[in-house]
Formats: C-alpha cells, sequence, structure tokens
DNA sequence: CTCCGGTAGGAAACCGATTTCCCATGGCCG
DNA sequence: CGGCCATGGGAAATCGGTTTCCTACCGGAG
C-alpha cells in the first residue's frame, strides 16, 4: 500500500516516477533538477513521459527540507487594511513571484508581540527571508534577526545605525520639508502636525523634519500645535485634528503625517463644517490612491509604496542569492547593509489651497 | 561538525536538545507533542530545560513532511490592490491565525492561467487548503479541484451546483435589486448598469439581477443601457459611464457593478462636468470605505467582504479538522458542500439623489 | 592488452522531525 | 512466585525529495 488515509487523493511521488520510467529516485531528481547531469537521451525521454503521464509535481516540503530553503519570504505589514501595504504587497509580489518565491504575509495590528510572533512562525516556517514593513521592534531585535542568519530588508524604515539592516525608505525628511514650506509659502503660520504613533519611525521622522522645517522657516513653534495620534487611522485623524481646531488659537494649515490620518482629519472638518482649504488646509502624506479622487483632492506627499516595495524584493532576493551562490566553502561574508532611499515629491492638489484642483470641488453645488 | 556551509546561524534541532538533554529524539518529540505519552516528571524537567536552553524551535518543514499538513492555508485574490479584498484577507487571517495557520496569498490580477499557477504552487506546497475569492476559474476545474482530495472554500462566487463546493457569497441577487429598486423609488426610469467582467460571477449575477430587476419594475429594459467594462478598475468605470453618458437618450441613474468601478464613474463625473446625483444617480456595490468619505458619499450595497473572509475561514477550518480527525481507518467521507449566502444591505449615501447626506458635499463650496 | 577518461545510472545517506514498535522495569494480583 | 499491566523511553522506519559516492561500460591512447 503506501499512502496514508486522510490524504484524499493520493499524491504522485517521485518515487512512482521512477518506477514507471524503470530508473531510479536518484535519476530522476537529476532529470528534474538544472544540475548538469549525465543522463541518456534515451533515458530522459523515458522519464518526461512518466512525469507527463502521473502529472507529477514534486512536493515542495520535501525539497524544501532537504535543500534548506523554501523560495517563500515573509513580509510582515502594520496592518493589511491600511491601504499603503496591500500597494507596496503588490510591488514585492510582482518582482519575487517572477523569481518563482512565494509570500507568506502577517499583520501585526501595530502590535509589537504580534510582529515577534510572526517572526517566530516564519522562522520555523524556514522562509528565506523577510521584508519587514513598518515595523515597530525596537533597532536591537531586528539587528539580532540579522546577526542570527535570518535576510532581512526594510520597507519604509530603518534603523539609526544603517549599516546593520537593508531598508528601502522615502525621504521622509525632505518630504515633510516639502510640505511645509508649501503651506508656509501659501501664507501660513501657524502650522500644525498631526504625528502617527510615535513607535513606528518614520512617523518620527516627519514629525522631526516638521519641526525643524517649522523653526527653519522661522514659523509659530508652538509644541501645541504638534498632536501624536494613537494610531494611523481615519478616526484617529478626526481626533488629533478636532483637538487641534479647539485650540486657543487654531492653526490655519496642518501637515499630516499619513492620508490615512488626513483624509479622517477631511471627514471631520466636513461634518464640522470647517471648510478645506479655506479655513484650514492640509497636506497628507503617501499618497495613497483615494486621495486623488475629485471629492478629496488631498495635497500629499508621494510615499511611493509600491516602489518601495519592489525595491525591498530586489534587494532581498539579491541577499538570498548571495547566501546560496557561494555555496563553495568560503562561509559568506555577508554584504555591507545599505540603505536606499526614494525621493519624496508632493503632490499638489486641492486641500492646500493652490487653485489648481478646487475647481472640481466647486463643480458640486447642492442638487 | 554536521551543518552546512550557508545556513548562517546553526539551527538548533531536536537532536541537540535531545543530546542535552540526554534522551532520544524520540521522546523529546513525545514531550513536543500533544500526544498522551509516559514521560517521567524528572525527564519532562530536563528536557524542558535544554529546549529552553537553546532556544529550539521545531522546523516546521520538517513537520509538514511527516504530518503530510503544514498548517498552512493559500488565499486566492483577484488583485490586492483592489481594496475588497485586503478586508476580506484581514477577516480570514484573523480566524486562521488564531489557530496558527499561517497565510501564503496569491494574487491573479484576473488572468486564469496565474490562477491555475498559484494553485499549482500551493498544492505543490502542500497547502492544507485554499480560499478562492472572486475566481475566473471554470466551474469544472474547481470542481476538479476537490474532487482531487484539496480542501477549497470559494469566496464571494459560487458555482452552479452549490453542492460541489463550499462557498461563502453575499447575496448579489438581493443587492442588485435592492439598487435598482431604490433608484427607481427616486422615479427613475431610464437605469443604467456598468457590469464588471462577465468571466466574474458575481458581475454576471448582479448584471442578470439588474435585468430582472429592470423589466419586474416596468422600466427602460433598453439593452443599451448596459454596458460591461473590461475590468474592474476606477479607469474602466469612468470609460463606462462615458459611453452611458454619450448615448442618444442617456440614463439619468446608473447601477454601477463594484464600488471601484463606481467611483472611477464619479470621477469622470466631476471631470466631465455631470452634477452627481442632480444629472446622474449613482449606486455602487461593495461599500468599500473610501465610498464613505464625504467627498464622496457613495450609495451602495454592503457586500460584507471581511465577513465573508471571517466565513469562509471557518468553513475551510472545519473540513480541514473533519479530514485529520478521522484518523482512524474510515476514509473521510467528506461532508456535503454548502453554499452560506449573506444578506447585502442597501447603504444609502449621497450619490443617489436621497437628501440624507448629501449636505456635506454642498458646505464645501470654493475657496 | 591495460589504463584512463567520459558517460550513465544505481544505492544509500541525509534533511528534521513524528510515530510505531519494542524492550525494560517494577508493583500488584492471583 | 510467576505473570501481567502500567510506566518510561530507546531504535528505527518514514515522509519525499536531493546529492554524494560508487560502479560499469565503452572507446581510444599508451
Amino acid at each position: 500500500m503506501g499512502n496514508r488515509f486522510p490524504t484524499g487523493g493520493k499524491r504522485v511521488t517521485i518515487g512512482d516516477v521512477a518506477a514507471l520510467a524503470g530508473v531510479s529516485k536518484g535519476t530522476v531528481s537529476k532529470f528534474l533538477g538544472d544540475g548538469d547531469y549525465y543522463i541518456a537521451e534515451e533515458t530522459r525521454a523515458r522519464i518526461a513521459a512518466a512525469v507527463a503521464e502521473l502529472d507529477f509535481q514534486p512536493n515542495a516540503i520535501a525539497q524544501g527540507l532537504v535543500r534548506r530553503r523554501t523560495q517563500t519570504v515573509g513580509v510582515i505589514v502594520a496592518s493589511i487594511a491600511n491601504p499603503v501595504y496591500p500597494e507596496m504587497i503588490a510591488g514585492i509580489q510582482a518582482v519575487l513571484e517572477e523569481r518563482g518565491f512565494t509570500l507568506i504575509i502577517g499583520s501585526s495590528e501595530g502590535r509589537p508581540e504580534r510582529e515577534a510572533g510572526i517572526v517566530r512562525s516564519m522562522r520555523q516556517r524556514q522562509v528565506d527571508g523577510i521584508v519587514m514593513a513598518s515595523v515597530t521592534m525596537r533597532d536591537g531585535e531586528v539587528a539580532a534577526l540579522v546577526g542570527d542568519g535570518l535576510d532581512v530588508v526594510l520597507a519604509s524604515r530603518n534603523l539609526a545605525r544603517g549599516d546593520l539592516v537593508d531598508a528601502v525608505v522615502v525621504d521622509n525628511v525632505a518630504g515633510a520639508r516639502a510640505a511645509v514650506e508649501h503651506l508656509a509659502g501659501h501664507g501660513h503660520t501657524r502650522i500644525a502636525h498631526v504625528a502617527g504613533p510615535q513607535d513606528v519611525v518614520p512617523f518620527t521622522q516627519r514629525r522631526q523634519a516638521y519641526c525643524d522645517a517649522v523653526s527653519d522657516a522661522g514659523l509659530d513653534a508652538d509644541p501645541d500645535l504638534v498632536t501624536v495620534a494613537e494610531a494611523s487611522t481615519l478616526e484617529a485623524g478626526a481626533d488629533a485634528v478636532r483637538r487641534l481646531l479647539a485650540l486657543p488659537e487654531p492653526p490655519t494649515a496642518v501637515f499630516v503625517g499619513s492620508d490615512g490620518m488626513a483624509i479622517g482629519a477631511l471627514e471631520h472638518c466636513a461634518r464640522a463644517g470647517v471648510v478645506v482649504p479655506r479655513d484650514l488646509a492640509v497636506v497628507g502624506f503617501d499618497n495613497i490612491w483615494v486621495g486623488r479622487m475629485p471629492g478629496i483632492s488631498l495635497t500629499t506627499v508621494d510615499s511611493h509604496a509600491r516602489d518601495v516595495g519592489t525595491r525591498a524584493a530586489h534587494r532581498l532576493l539579491s541577499r538570498i542569492e548571495a547566501r546560496w551562490e557561494g555555496r563553495s566553502s568560503p562561509p559568506p561574508r555577508p554584504a555591507a547593509a545599505e540603505t536606499t532611499v526614494l525621493p519624496a515629491e508632493l503632490v499638489v492638489r486641492g486641500t492646500c489651497g493652490c487653485a489648481s484642483d478646487v475647481p472640481l470641488r466647486a463643480l458640486a453645488p447642492s442638487s
């Protein structure tokens, strides 16, 4: 017999192929693999026929066990529901699957302990590498991972020391600065900031850059103008802007640390009768697709999520391949980590007060 | 020695633990597993200590090989960038990972051949089951999969014969009908339909239901009023509505097969100076979060994506577990497939011409 | 006629677990 | 006092491949 009960359809193994072709398992394996072995043309044909007849599909689990690599990479995001990530995942997916890799994805929901759990689970599953997007893990823990021999690439987040772990990030500093300067250029002097959770590195960078830009431009550097949201969500954004507008001397413009929060802010303004951009100019960060909708028309900074994804994936791939190409004796001296910084451009639309896109909003009077 | 070169950090195996604890691998395995084996308290303690000291993490690949199950399920979506899917994935994720399952996801981008490729790859990776969301695969092929012993649950798509494959769907017929009837209730008689690609089952159902509802209500059943978009995207939606508006006798209302296309349609209207809902009332389908933004305020039908995800996941889990619980002799007679239909509710907002939500749009005059 | 290198393919070890089978004790019952 | 059952744990087969090692044949060179 051979096959257990609950298997349902009995899987065909390499042994079955070998038997049908009248050769040994080893030979079939050699035929299937890409190593250069001597196999007679006639034998090749017999094996090929057997493979075709049985519709043999190698068991990737068994392969993974012996090869010690699974052609699988893990992707950890903060929340799949946040539109930034699907975009990034699509980028990663595109390059990886072309190379025959499969993605397993985990969503930490912003909780560090879940993040650690996901990493553990991925390692147990022997992923060949991990793309960590916007993690909350502390620098030391991340560094420990790579020190431990795991290939990791950070996406849209970097460590203080850039030489420890590869990273692909957008230029948060330049982006935030561009946002603030653009608003200042409109004559605003009380420019507020809604910051995302400060355990997420990009949000701290954006906040810091905002502060620097504000003082560089000689604007009102009132600490009350900076408010930190407890999550990068619509609700938190709405709430943050509510607090800002309740200030004795409210801001006339606000730079929001993410589009999600910015759109929440817009929602709040609409509800509260605050007219954007007349009463409050708004600039977001990320350039998620929703922002370009006519009814929203959010001015924002493009964080090139998809691009970040593809670059991170390429970086990870080359690490993985480097590790395995040197399968001759020399223990692979890992290449130094590097951080790729993508430029961040301001995307001007209607919410900042430029004339450009506002008409579309004006075009929609009450019915 | 023992460990190969490129491993980086040498993994600790069950053998290492066994050696340290002074027992055999088998005993360690028995200790770790949940079967009820006799192990002396003192031995348990020694093993536990060894496990802790070495920080042993079992190799899931090796486990998968012998157990013939991987605690992994595949999810196939049409496009991860389409906001409906992340929502659904989040639902699936939530229930599966609580049970220790890992998700591997594949995006078919609507191309049937990629879909088949993804299924192949997932099977090779020995997934325990697959959730197929909105597939374009033909009924027969899907049925063949389950006939082949793979556990499959369809999400937001069902087969003509509901007893072949489990499915969790939303009530497309009732939803589409509600949309049409709502518009008819506003006095519209020329109600158009923008249908999604007709190789996607829900889109055909919605289209059919639209047709039925239109004739049942005695409205204008002009075939020109039905236009099929070649993809469920913003662009395709915009283009479709453009065609409708160019008709000699254009519609005054349109039911769009998905929110993505509906929002694209809205975008087109804004550009073209068509005022919604005055000149054209619009109702979408899906209720993606963007639609509730004040500047968009899309009336739509809720397709409960997240719910569909959690239900599909539960269904899949119970199938998987059924298969393995009966690990006694009797070949598991598979339970009959069933189709779960979730109700679809109309979500009334501003684009259909009800007074309810329009004020928000009116509140935003030009600056 | 041997020896050698190029072909061809089989046998078996191995990857890291799980699980079955089997062998020891030791205490209790008859 | 012998046998049996409840404990406790080791040895080895197994999962489905990959890869190393080894043998065998064949033709040509020495």
